[in-house]
DNA sequence: GAGCACTGC
């Protein structure tokens, strides 16, 4: 390795590293979710929190910020992290009184965490109850009242479901998007909304796009070609704003030669890194969960043999994790030990893990890729951008000077290898469900419609073709059709899960059965946990639920008991049969979710209609939505072929009719996986005539 | 006989 002083200019530059404190920023509020608030965190300290306030990067800039938005619609705010704009700038807006008219300030979050917790730390520093001045607006929990709650905190999700409510948001008189350069989706869609918004509502509404990376100008033309049209010609309407950081530099170390597999070289690089640096936790990016495990067992053994293993604490962090397993990565050491976190990508953005101070960077992510041609979805392992390279750098540099350890070449660092930034999920990702929300809020073409990056033109029309194929698009005119495409453009589910529903609770009349598969789809995963040394009787258990018309008929039999049983109870049972009660949990909730939504829709009658024991009404339920998905076996009795398309695939280990002999000849399958092979996730077994009575114009030509 | 990155309404 490499051990030539090197810094990275884009990361040194603009970071504030002299004088820079440990105070309130966005990781420290981050952190305090986990219950480490006292621990040199804003919380705790005894420094008045106006005191803290006021040594944020953010307040030097608080009277620039107020001018700007005073003068244009839009301003851009580029903030480093730990500048503090997230929780200060709604703030600042509120303070001069932009939410004196009864109107509100929105802030917007790509995810549910981020939101809750930056309201928690906002109404604190406001020293207000939560949900009354301050609040948050998440799936599952809603703490505002339209009465009271001046600066609102919600995920950009969620104000795009408002927008159906209310087009104009007309309840808002600043909307800041926050976190606009993680390029989700719906950050995209709410863009693109806003700018036609802004254009509507004749200047009484500002927005602040706020965004980690430097690409404030295609942010700036985008916007400025609203006013182009409409407003005074010139310049004017938008303004850009940076704000520098509270970041340590951070030294980066290349390999010389390229390494031949990042799993041994990350692990060697701990244990070089912990026997030659002063002290200070480590945590190393790999691709995925068998990565991490595989890295946590050697490093375990390393230590082992080298009789090191009472001075390291190893740890794993991934989002599937329980938020007990979770905590123990944001445990610190005990005293005379070193931390070592393995850690996915969460630790990139979602997450932020204090004391630490050496990064390993594998170089690698696993990314979703969809398929256009197939319809299917891919789980790839790819390089990584740029900057996502310098996101993890960074941190190790959030409490004092770091260091970051990268498992690839300078060389390869500035070749094409790495992309200048990510794929936005809008060029990558199926795009059924923004193409409904968009029709249901009137947007009838979208092929012109003005994005602010066009989709690939394959992947808006495989969306329109697919939501016709489900009957949610008029014939000619591509409007929603009116009842079902409208209903499922307010689901808040996948396309092809969502018509499974409509149509199981209108048509097949199994609404019991329908709610309980679709809800334990959409939480994904396996309930089914297989504790080390009690296999047996866990498989046994497993058998209790399995149905040999495949896995989601077995999910629905595992949701329907863990509803019977008792609440109080719940988690007994869930431990006596091996089943992963938090998972059942957010079943039953979303489960109860969509059953409101249903009512509301006018369903209150069919809700409780259940097909008992007649599973075919739940199986040609299911296929009703899950067609495209339909696979034929081969002449081989083990593989499967996709009926539309012809891509050999094979039934996935997890599946229970894995083992099956002799196995269905038709399936459809709710998700593909591209591993070693290409494996279909989620069987039912179905008969091939349900096809043709579910989609004859879909399968016409066979 | 393999292994789910991460969000979200």
């Amino acid at each position: 390795m490499s051990t030539k002083r090197y810094r990275n200019e884009s990361l040194s530059s603009g970071f504030n590293g002299e004088g820079a404190i440990a105070g309130a920023s966005d990781g420290a509020f981050i952190r305090s979710y986990y219950g480490y608030e006292n621990q040199a965190g804003a919380l705790g300290s005894r420094e008045p929190i106006e005191e803290q306030r006021r040594r944020l990067p953010a307040f030097g800039h608080r009277a620039q910020l107020l001018y700007a938005i005073e003068t244009h619609p839009v301003v851009i705010v580029i903030g480093e992290p730990g500048s503090g704009k997230s929780t200060q700038l709604p703030q600042y807006l509120y303070e001069a009184g932009w939410a004196a008219n009864g109107k509100a300030i929105g802030c917007t979050q790509p995810r549910r965490i981020a939101a809750a917790m930056l309201a928690q730390r906002v109404s604190q520093e406001m020293g207000v109850e939560i949900g009354t001045t301050v609040g948050y607006s998440v799936r599952f929990s809603d703490a505002c009242s339209p009465e009271t709650t001046r600066i609102k905190y919600l995920t950009d999700g969620t104000l795009i479901r408002e927008c159906l409510a209310d087009p104009l948001l007309s309840a808002y008189s600043v909307v800041m998007v926050d976190e606009a350069q993680d390029r989700t989706i719906a950050t995209d869609m709410l863009l693109a909304l806003l700018k036609k918004i802004l254009c509507r509502r004749k200047g009484d509404l500002r927005v602040v796009i706020s965004s980690a990376s430097l690409d404030a100008e295609r942010f700036k033309t985008y916007f400025d070609a609203c006013y182009s049209a409409d407003g005074p010609p010139g310049t004017g309407s938008v303004a850009i704003l940076s704000i520098s950081g509270r970041q340590f530099p951070v030294d980066s170390h290349y390999l010389t030669k390229p390494c031949e597999n990042y799993l041994v070289a990350s692990i060697e690089a701990v244990m070089k890194i912990h026997a030659r640096e002063p002290a200070g936790d480590i945590l190393v990016f790999l691709p995925g969960k068998d990565d991490i495990g595989q890295a946590v067992a050697e490093t375990h053994e390393h230590a082992r043999r080298e009789n090191r293993l009472d001075t390291l604490m190893i740890t794993s962090l991934s989002a599937g994790l329980s938020t007990d397993e979770q905590r123990r990565a944001f445990d610190p050491a005990p005293p005379g030990q070193r931390k070592v976190v393995y850690s996915t990508n969460v630790a990139e953005t979602s997450v932020t893990i204090d004391g630490v101070v050496y990064v390993v960077d594998c170089g690698f992510v696993k990314q979703r890729v969809f398929d256009p041609a197939s319809g299917l979805d891919h789980l790839v392992t790819r390089a990584i951008s740029k900057s996502s390279a310098v996101q993890r750098a960074g941190r190790a540099g959030r409490t004092q000077p770091g260091k970051v350890y990268r498992l690839y070449t300078s060389e390869a660092f500035s070749s094409g290898l790495f992309a200048r930034h990510d794929v936005p999920e809008i060029c990558r990702l199926s795009l059924a469900p923004m193409a409904m929300t968009l029709k249901a809020l009137g947007v009838d073409n979208l092929v012109r419609f003005d994005y602010f990056q066009s989709p690939p033109p394959e992947l808006l029309s495989q969306a329109l073709e697919h939501l016709a194929s489900l009957g949610a698009l008029e014939p000619q005119s591509t409007a929603l059709t009116p009842g079902f495409g409208l209903y499922l453009a307010e689901l808040p589910l996948d396309s092809m899960l969502g018509a499974c529903l409509l149509n199981g609770v209108a048509k097949y009349k199994c609404a019991r059965e329908a709610i309980a598969a679709v809800a334990m789809l959409a939480v994904g995963g396996d309930p089914f946990v297989m504790p080390n040394g009690q296999c047996s009787e866990a498989g046994a258990d497993k058998r209790d639920f399995m149905v040999v018309e495949g896995d989601v008929l077995t999910l629905v039999n595992v949701l329907i008991a863990y509803q019977e049983t008792p609440a109080r109870v719940r988690s007994q049972w869930c431990d006596l049969h091996f089943l992963n009660s938090r998972m059942l949990d957010q079943a039953d909730r979303i489960s109860r979710q969509l059953g409101g939504l249903l009512a509301k829709m006018g369903y209150l009658r069919e809700l409780c209609l259940s097909c008992g024991r007649d599973f075919t009404r739940l199986q040609r339920c299911l296929v009703s939505g899950l067609f495209a998905n339909a696979a034929r076996l081969e002449a081989d009795g083990t593989s499967y072929r996709l009926v539309r398309g012809g891509s050999v695939m094979w039934v996935h280990p997890s599946s229970v009719l894995f083992q099956a002999t002799p196995k269905p000849v038709f399936v459809v399958f709710v998700e593909a996986m591209q591993t070693t092979k290409l494996y279909m996730r989620s069987l039912t077994a179905i008969d091939p005539n349900w096809l043709t009575e579910a989609a004859p114009h879909y399968f016409s030509a066979e």
